[in-house]
DNA sequence: CATGAATGAGCCTTCATTCAT
DNA sequence: TATGAATGAAGGCTCATTCAT
């Protein structure tokens, strides 16, 4: 038993190892230079190995994908679960978004690569669909704080389709706000400080422009992140150099 | 003189046909799919002939790129021109934005893809850094209008950055709900009717979140959609069916 | 144990094989005329394994040239230690000339191509100070006998730098006289019976030249020849038809 | 009349002007560096306009060789006739090789390279033979000389194929000292003050070696060469600064 | 004559994947 | 189960040469 399990152990401690090396030779050398040849020299086992984890590189990629999307999932479910009124929770997950940023940049940039590359692989769609139920944990995370506020009154101008059009709206923004600054960023520092606080002032926008109260220029949105990590992600702030 | 100016057009329409060619196997077959030989073989004409044209790949993938943002940079321009309220103005950047996407939905998912890839390919920076100046056209179009805005008393929260800022996240949110639609197109579905129509509310909802008035509850927006179709794009509105 | 020996030893083997194929090819194709499809071809391996053995024709170039260089430099520092007068073991050298000539011809041949090329190829600038240090081996053969001789006292006209250039002197005419005789076989058999006796006797002339004696008009250097062969190359001799 | 040489005059300058771009190119960026397109281009004509003076590369390549062989024979032969003493004259021919070398570097270089491609080029073949009877000529200058000195007198050992043989001894040496300098510069530098006095020494340990008085230990080798060039050189002595 | 667009064979090199040991 | 030699399709790119204008 034991011995199962310590193999098993090893098993998944070289899959991670593998994982690792190749996210970042994704990032260092691009999708042509990350090869399945070179993943195998880094770990210092052989191909065949590697072929015994993954069937073959697009495997490694939707792995790969899918350590990033669970990542995420984990972290915005966490947010979602902070105690406090609705628009604070909203805002646990954009503390959640910029922790996930600042932990695993790596991850969101391969992430990118990865989709790029592969929307049109055929043999992957049907994985690609696992990946998309992880993802939509994460927005469900989000579209659930909405409908709990509509759900127990909160001020947020309503229709049939909030909950989604909203959290489809966060989402688009802080997407659209990293891949914007990750390739183009000159165009954001041309005449802003920091992408990163912009993303901040137009998420507390539009959360205004939604009319959800209390309104960002009645909170002190500050302290309410301090104890949003705190309370939430004690560890990850540390880590990170927020606490 | 005719004799060379038929030969100078026969070239140039032959560039716009390799382009053509070049895009929509960028989005067919993704980026390695999309290959000198191919493209060779698709217009009929040698590898020799298209290398006549442009030196290498990247540089089909630059000038790809180029054609998408001069477009986008046009639209953005002449929409930043209509008569009106700053904030009707600002809508019609709204409507150019859809117009783009309808009128050249090839243009947009190709962009992704050559950002994506070019993220990593050093060559390119310099190159890219054109590109970024052509993107900043569109972007100096919309902060123009806030800058506007500003200055003639229309109430917007300012501060010093809010042009930029306002910009960057109403471009944010733009890019990041078309990429998701592309590339996770059931998360989009999901509960929502129409990717399309959320953007146009979350649109507005940001600017009202920055006070901007008249507020989106206070006007028919589709009345100033049609007016924007009618005054700045009628040939484009018939083209895609919205005139 | 001998599973592993065995691979290698295949391995190797057919390391060898490649440098042959190429050789040949490099001798009657051309520089432009040995490609790497076509030493794939004629060995019967993938292009794949030709590169798993050298990672570029250049590779191929210069492990040729140095199987020539290293083959030579056996040679004369064999022919070197021949115990006899120093004037005899300088005619050793000769003998060992004439006979890489002839065991080896389609070495000496693309020796001279890769070094046409390579004059200006700056890649290869380092890996051929490899070269040149082997080839130093031989040149040391050479002057190092010089230097015996004056040490010893043997008539040479001497001075600082003798050594060096009559090993220069010796080295020059035998390679001057293959060359030509490889590339304008014409001019060599115009009014000569045959390059080889030819430069056997320039070959003493220079050493008498130099005062060295004996003079070659005082000794029968068939006789000595042949004692070199027996004593020196018994089994190269012998495969050459000279013993 | 005059129109028609004239433009006889014109074609022959536009043939020059290819033949030094084209050597130029060939030593600067090698055989593959060469190329047709190239050439064109620095000479500001098109390809076609090329292609009506030379009707192929390796036509370019043969016309260069044959400037060189050429050039050389008419230094040769100049040299040839030198008024003096037979071994003076051979001394001449010493002069003019190393005039030569001087006056054209290029052209020596290029015609290594020109040799070590075209060997097997079959088509060439006929071609070569018109170099090679030209090249003759220069070989026949130095045998004359030798020829002369047997014929009046002149103590030389002497046997049937003397001149032959000793012509090939001079040319062999003074191939190969050029063609190892270039090649290998260390090999040369080491210990050596300077290759082209080695190869004066050993020119001259050569014709001693053959007895041919009067010894070089028993002349003033620079004043003779200071008197050849004046005689028979003085221009190019002057433009190599050696005057 | 001059031009230069068009051709297309051919080159070197890479790499995911397989499979005998 | 691990290994790594072998494969071979495919890719980007070059260039001598031709020929319609």
């Amino acid at each position: 038993m034991t011995t199962i399990s310590r193999k098993q152990r090893e098993i998944q401690e070289r899959e991670d190892l593998i994982l690792n090396v190749a996210r970042e030779m994704l990032l260092e050398r691009g999708y042509l230079g990350m090869t399945m040849d070179r993943i195998a020299t880094e770990i210092e086992y052989s191909k065949g190995t590697v072929y015994q984890h993954f069937s073959s590189k697009e495997d490694v990629l939707v792995a790969l994908a899918g350590q990033t999307t669970r990542t995420r999932a984990s972290l915005f479910v966490r947010a979602a679960q902070y105690q406090g009124a609705t628009r604070d929770r909203m805002w646990a997950i954009g503390v959640a978004d910029d922790l996930f940023m600042r932990l695993y940049p790596a991850h969101w940039q391969s992430e990118q690569i990865i989709r790029a590359v592969s929307i049109q692989s055929k043999a992957t769609r049907e994985r690609l669909s696992q990946l998309e139920s992880t993802e939509m944990e994460s927005f469900h995370a989000v579209s659930g704080i909405i409908r709990d506020a509509i759900a127990q009154g909160d001020p947020v101008v309503e229709n049939e389709s909030t909950p989604h059009q909203l959290a489809f709206g966060l989402w688009s923004m802080s997407f659209g706000a990293h891949f914007i600054s990750a390739s183009s960023p000159n165009l954001v520092l041309t005449g802003m400080s920091d992408g990163d606080e912009s993303l901040r002032r137009n998420y507390n926008a539009l959360l205004d422009g939604y009319g959800w109260t209390p309104l960002s220029s009645e909170i002190d949105y500050t302290a309410t992140r301090q104890r949003v990590l705190e309370q939430v992600f004690p560890e990850e702030g540390r880590r990170v150099g927020l606490l």
